[in-house]
RNA sequence: GGGAGCAUAGCUCAGCUGGUCAGAGCACCUGCCUUACAAGCAGGGGGUCGGGGGUUCGAGCCCCUCUGCUCCCACCA
C-alpha cells in the first residue's frame, strides 16, 4: 500500500517561538471560539450547551500567576466540552466599578472626586499628577477619568488572557459599568425591594474612614493591630472610691454610656444598679450586668461607648443604652462639643483629633488627673479592616440598603445553606467553606456605598413641606426606563427644578457595592430579561470557577440573587483553584512583596508550558510556585513538534489512518494501551480532574516517543518489508492524532501548529477522541514487557558505558511464559532497536523479565 | 476558640474500594554527538510512607491518639 500523504508545511527545526502570535491572529480571524447557538428549539438546545461563569478581574488591580492558574484551569474545562461537541457559551467580563478603580484614577491622574465641584466640560488632567494634593474634581469629570483608564487597563488585561490561550468568546465581552450591566443591577434590586429582599435601614454599620464609605461583613479582614491596655479608674457616684476598667481606647471615654460586667462575676456585684462617674468628663454612668461581658479579660467591667465595637452595638440595642456619638464620618473626634459633655479643657483637647492623637491627649490627661492606673500596657489585637484599607474601621451609624441573605433569619440561612448542598463543589470539601462563612453570617448583606464611580441606586426620595426627605416611601425608577443616575434624571411626576426644594425630591446618592452588581454575572451575560432566546439555552449556568478566597463574597452572592430573581442556582457546579504560594508556602500577595508578574513567565517558557503547569494543580491544591516546573512544560511542548515532525516524516498521512492496516503486534499493542488512555482521560475530565487526563496522557506520550518510536523506526522506513511498514504508518498516525487531540485542551498551540501539518481545520474543534478503532486486537501489556526489555538492552550498554549503537552478539530473554511469548512476537523490532546481531535466546524463569546482554567487542 | 485540608525520596507530587504500593518528574551522579529532538537520549543512587497505639493473615491506604504545617471563620474591653 503506498499512500502519497499531502506535503505538509513541516519546519526542518520546529520551535516554540511565534506559534502564539500566528495562532492567536488564526483564532482571532476566524472566530474559532466564538459561541454559535443551537439550531432549534432553546429548550432542547440547552442539553447542548456549556455555559461557563468566570469571574470578572478587577482591572485596576494587578494578575499574578495564581489568576493565571485559576483562569487556564477553566479553559482546560472549556476546551474539553468543545470537542465533546458542545456549544460552549464561555464569556468573560472585567469588573472595572468600585473603589479600586476610584483609588486609581486618584494616584494615576492626581485628582479626587468632589461632588461639590461643577462640571468642567473643558477638563484635562494634570499634565504633572501630585498625589499628595490631588486637585478635586466634580463627580462627572471623575467618572469620565474612571471610564478612559478601566479602558486602558482592559488592553492589557485582554492582552494577557488572550496569550495564555483562554478560548473565551471575546464578542461577549461585558463590564459590571456598561448600561447593561447597569440596567440589570438595578432591575434586579428594583424587584429585590418589591419583594421585601431588600430595605433602606438606618443602623450602626461598619466605616471606613479613610475612603468615607459603609463596608460589608465580606469586605472584612481581622488583622494584628497594636495597641495597650489602659487602666483608667470611675468614681463611684457614692463616693466610695474608684472601680476600674481596661480599655485599649481611652479616646472613647467621652463616648461612654455604661460600663458592663458580667451578671456572676462577684467583683462587681455590689455595683450593679449603681452609678459611676467618668473620668474628665464628670459624666454619670449605669453600671450593668450582661452575659457578654468576659469576666477573665481585663478588669472583667468594661466600658460601652457609641461605638467602640460590634460587642458595643449589641449592648447599645439590647440595653436600650443612649446614643453618643464623639467620631465623625472622617474618622476624627466630632468638631461640634456633644450636649452631654461639658465645655472645658477634656473636651478642647480632644475635639477636631483623629482617634490617634485624641489617645494621646486623653492619656495624658488621665495621668495628670490620677485617673490613670499604672502605664499602659502593650498588647496585639485583632481588629477589623476594610480588605483595601489600612486604618481599623469605626462604627457609625447610617442610613444604608440592604439585601436580606440570611445574616438575621435562620429560615432563611437555613435555605441559602439548602442550595449550597444542592450545588455540586469540585473540590468538594469547599462546601465547608460556603456553609462556614453562611453559618456565620451575622447581619444582612450592606450594598450601598458612598462613593462615585458604580452604578447608582434608581432610587429618589419625596421631600416634605420642610424640605426633609421621607425614606419610608422612596421613589423607584420604571423598570422601562433603566438605566437611571437618579442624579441627573427625574422621578415620574416631578420636574427637574423641584430637585431638592421642600416639596420636591432628593436623588439617593450612594452607589452600589461592587459584589451588588457582579452577584448578577450570570443574568449578565446569558442575557436575562434581554435575550430570552439565549438565557433558556444558557442559564442555569454548568459550571463556576474562581479561587476560594471568593467563595464567601462572588459564590454567595450570586446564590442569593438567583434564588430570588431564578429560584433557581445559577449554575450545577462549582470548580475551586487552589492559589499559588511562594517557595516558602506563603500566600502571594502585594504587600508581602512575593507576587510573580505572570507576562514574564509567559513570555519566558510559553503559554503552552505555562498551562501544562497550571493543570498539574488539581482543583483545590495550593500550590508553590517553582520557575524550574515551566521547564518541563517547555520541553514536552517541544517534543510534540519534534516526535510529530518525525512520524509526519514516514509519509502518514491524515488520509492513511486505516486501523485494518495496522497488522503488527507492537503496533496493535500501542494502539490497545492509547485506547486505555483515552478511557482515562475521558472519565478524568468527566469528573473536572483535569490533572489526571494531562498525567495518563503525558506518560503515555514520553514512552510512545521513548520506547515505542524507537522500537518501530526502522520498520516504518520499511526494514521489514512494505506491509510492516505500512502497519507502523497506520499506528504512528493513528497515535499521534488521538495524542494531539488528548492534549489539545491543555497546550492548545503546539498541538494546533501540528494539526495543521497535516490536518483539516482547528484542532479544537476537532472531536474528543474514542477508543473505537484502536483496541483492535492488541495486547497493551507488550508496551510494558517492551519498556522492561529495552531497559535490559540499554541499561547493558549503558553501564559498559558504551554508545547505545554498539552491537549485541547474544541476547538472552528469561521471565515468564507470557512475557516471553509476546516480546518474541516482536523480536525483529527488538533486534533492530537493541542493534541485536548475534543470536536471541529465550528462557522461562520466575520473577520478572531480566535480559541478559553480550556486547561486541569495541 | 470553630471548621477544613495536608504530612510518601533533597524538591513538587501520584498512589482509586487494604494484598507486586514503595512510584513519577525535578535535582543529583555516570555515560552516550543514536540522521525527530544535546533546549536531547540512556542508565543509576536516594524513602523504616510525621510519631505512637489498634483492627487484620496482611496497612501510606481503615480506627484512635499525639505532633507539625497551611487556609477559612471568630477574636477590637
Amino acid at each position: 500500500m503506498t499512500t502519497t500523504a499531502p506535503a505538509p508545511a513541516i519546519p526542518d527545526r520546529p520551535a516554540l517561538e511565534g506559534l502564539e502570535e500566528r495562532w492567536l491572529d488564526t483564532w482571532r480571524n476566524d472566530g474559532t471560539y466564538a459561541f454559535v447557538r443551537p439550531e432549534g428549539d432553546p429548550a432542547a438546545g440547552r442539553a447542548k450547551v456549556f455555559s461557563i461563569d468566570t469571574p470578572p478581574p478587577t482591572v485596576s488591580g494587578s494578575l499574578h500567576v495564581g489568576h493565571v492558574f485559576s483562569y487556564t484551569h477553566t479553559d482546560l474545562v472549556a476546551r474539553y466540552q468543545r470537542m465533546t461537541g458542545k456549544h460552549v457559551f464561555y464569556p468573560i467580563g472585567w469588573d472595572d466599578n468600585g473603589l479600586p478603580t476610584e483609588r486609581r484614577v486618584q494616584n494615576y491622574y492626581g485628582v479626587r472626586c468632589d461632588p461639590s465641584v461643577p462640571y468642567d466640560p473643558d477638563f484635562t488632567p494634570p499634565a504633572k499628577p501630585d498625589p499628595k494634593n490631588q486637585l478635586p474634581i466634580s463627580r462627572r469629570n471623575f467618572v469620565a477619568l474612571c471610564h478612559e483608564l478601566t479602558h486602558l487597563d482592559e488592553r492589557t488585561f485582554e492582552d494577557l488572557w488572550r496569550r495564555v490561550g483562554l478560548s473565551v468568546d471575546w464578542s461577549s465581552l461585558y463590564t459590571t459599568i456598561s448600561d447593561d450591566s447597569q440596567t440589570v443591577a438595578q432591575k434586579a434590586f428594583l424587584r429585590n425591594i418589591q419583594r421585601g429582599e431588600a430595605y433602606l435601614s438606618e443602623a450602626p454599620t461598619l466605616w471606613d474612614v479613610t475612603f468615607q464609605t459603609a463596608v460589608a461583613q465580606a469586605e472584612l479582614e481581622a488583622r494584628d493591630y497594636p495597641g495597650a491596655y489602659h487602666r483608667v479608674a470611675f468614681e463611684r457616684a457614692d463616693g466610695s472610691g474608684p472601680v476600674h476598667i481596661e480599655t485599649t481606647r481611652p479616646e472613647l471615654i467621652a463616648a461612654c454610656v455604661a460600663l458592663i460586667a458580667h451578671p456572676d462575676d462577684e467583683r462587681y456585684a455590689g455595683l450593679f444598679g449603681q452609678t459611676v462617674t467618668s473620668p474628665l468628663y464628670g459624666v454619670e454612668l449605669p453600671v450593668i450586668a450582661h452575659e457578654a461581658a468576659e469576666p477573665d479579660k481585663g478588669s472583667g467591667l468594661v466600658m460601652c461607648c457609641t461605638f467602640g465595637d460590634l460587642t458595643d452595638v449589641t449592648w447599645w440595642r439590647e440595653l436600650r443604652l443612649p446614643t453618643r456619638v464623639i467620631i465623625g464620618r472622617d474618622g476624627r473626634i466630632l468638631r461640634e462639643r456633644p450636649e452631654w459633655l461639658a465645655a472645658g479643657p477634656a473636651w478642647d483637647a480632644i475635639t477636631g483629633k483623629t482617634t490617634f492623637s485624641a489617645r494621646e491627649a486623653v492619656v495624658a490627661q488621665l495621668r495628670e488627673a490620677g485617673a490613670l492606673d499604672g502605664e499602659p500596657t502593650p498588647t496585639q489585637r485583632m481588629a477589623n479592616f476594610y480588605e483595601k484599607g489600612d486604618k481599623p474601621l469605626e462604627i457609625v451609624s447610617t442610613r444604608q440598603w440592604y439585601i436580606r441573605n440570611g445574616g438575621r433569619d435562620a429560615a432563611l440561612k437555613a435555605t441559602f445553606l439548602e442550595r449550597g448542598e444542592e450545588l455540586a463543589w469540585v473540590p468538594q470539601h469547599m462546601k465547608y467553606r460556603y456553609d462556614n462563612w453562611v453559618n456565620g453570617l451575622n447581619g444582612d448583606w450592606l450594598v450601598s456605598r458612598q462613593r462615585f464611580f458604580g452604578v447608582p441606586f434608581p432610587v429618589w426620595y419625596p421631600l416634605d413641606d420642610e424640605g426633609d426627605p421621607d425614606y419610608a416611601d422612596p421613589l423607584l425608577a420604571g423598570e422601562e426606563r433603566l438605566p437611571v443616575d437618579p442624579t441627573s434624571d427625574v422621578p415620574d411626576g416631578y420636574a427637574e427644578d423641584q430637585r431638592g426644594q421642600a416639596g420636591g425630591f432628593v436623588a439617593d446618592p450612594d452607589v452600589m457595592d461592587t459584589w451588588a452588581i457582579s452577584s448578577l454575572s450570570p443574568q449578565i451575560v446569558c442575557g436575562w430579561e434581554r435575550d430570552p432566546e439565549l438565557f433558556a439555552l444558557t442559564f442555569p449556568m454548568d459550571l463556576n470557577t474562581h479561587a476560594h478566597e471568593i467563595i464567601r463574597t462572588w459564590l454567595f452572592s450570586r446564590v442569593v440573587r438567583a434564588h430570588y430573581e431564578n429560584h433557581s442556582l445559577p449554575w450545577a457546579r462549582s470548580m475551586i483553584s487552589g492559589f499559588v504560594m511562594d517557595p516558602d508556602r506563603k500566600k502571594m500577595s502585594k504587600s508581602r512583596g512575593n507576587v510573580v508578574v505572570p507576562t514574564e513567565i509567559l513570555e519566558r517558557y510559553g503559554s503552552d508550558a505555562v498551562r501544562w503547569r497550571a493543570a498539574k494543580a488539581r482543583p483545590g491544591m495550593d500550590s508553590p510556585f517553582d520557575e524550574r516546573e515551566m521547564k518541563v512544560g517547555r520541553r514536552l511542548a517541544l517534543k510534540v513538534l519534534n516526535a510529530s515532525k518525525f512520524v509526519l516524516g514516514f509519509g502518514v498521512g491524515a488520509g492513511s489512518l486505516d486501523a485494518a492496516a495496522v497488522t503488527e503486534p507492537a503496533d496493535q499493542a500501542l494502539l490497545a494501551g492509547l485506547a486505555r488512555v483515552v478511557e482515562a482521560a475521558t472519565t478524568s475530565f468527566e469528573a473536572y480532574d483535569y490533572t489526571g487526563a494531562l498525567d495518563a496522557t503525558e506518560s503515555f506520550f514520553w514512552s510512545f516517543c521513548d520506547d515505542y518510536l524507537e522500537l518501530v523506526k526502522e520498520r516504518a522506513y520499511g526494514a521489514q518489508g512494505e506491509e510492516a511498514a505500512a502497519s507502523a504508518r497506520a499506528a504512528l498516525g493513528l497515535a499521534l492524532d488521538v495524542l494531539l487531540r488528548l492534549l489539545a485542551p491543555i497546550m492548545p498551540f503546539c498541538t494546533e501548529e501540528v494539526w495543521s501539518w497535516w490536518q483539516e481545520g482547528s484542532i479544537h474543534h476537532a472531536a474528543w477522541p474514542t477508543a473505537d478503532g484502536l483496541a483492535v486486537s492488541g495486547d497493551p501489556v507488550l508496551l510494558d514487557d517492551l519498556a522492561a526489555a529495552l531497559a535490559g538492552l540499554r541499561g547493558a550498554k549503558s553501564s559498559a558505558k558504551v554508545s547505545m549503537k554498539t552491537e549485541v552478539v547474544r541476547a538472552v530473554f528469561r521471565g515468564p511464559v507470557e512475557t516471553v511469548d509476546r516480546l518474541r512476537s516482536i523480536e525483529a523490532d527488538l533486534r533492530a532497536v537493541g542493534r541485536i546481531t548475534g543470536e536471541v535466546a529465550w528462557a522461562e524463569a520466575d520473577g520478572p523479565l531480566a535480559v541478559e546482554v553480550t556486547l561486541a567487542e569495541a
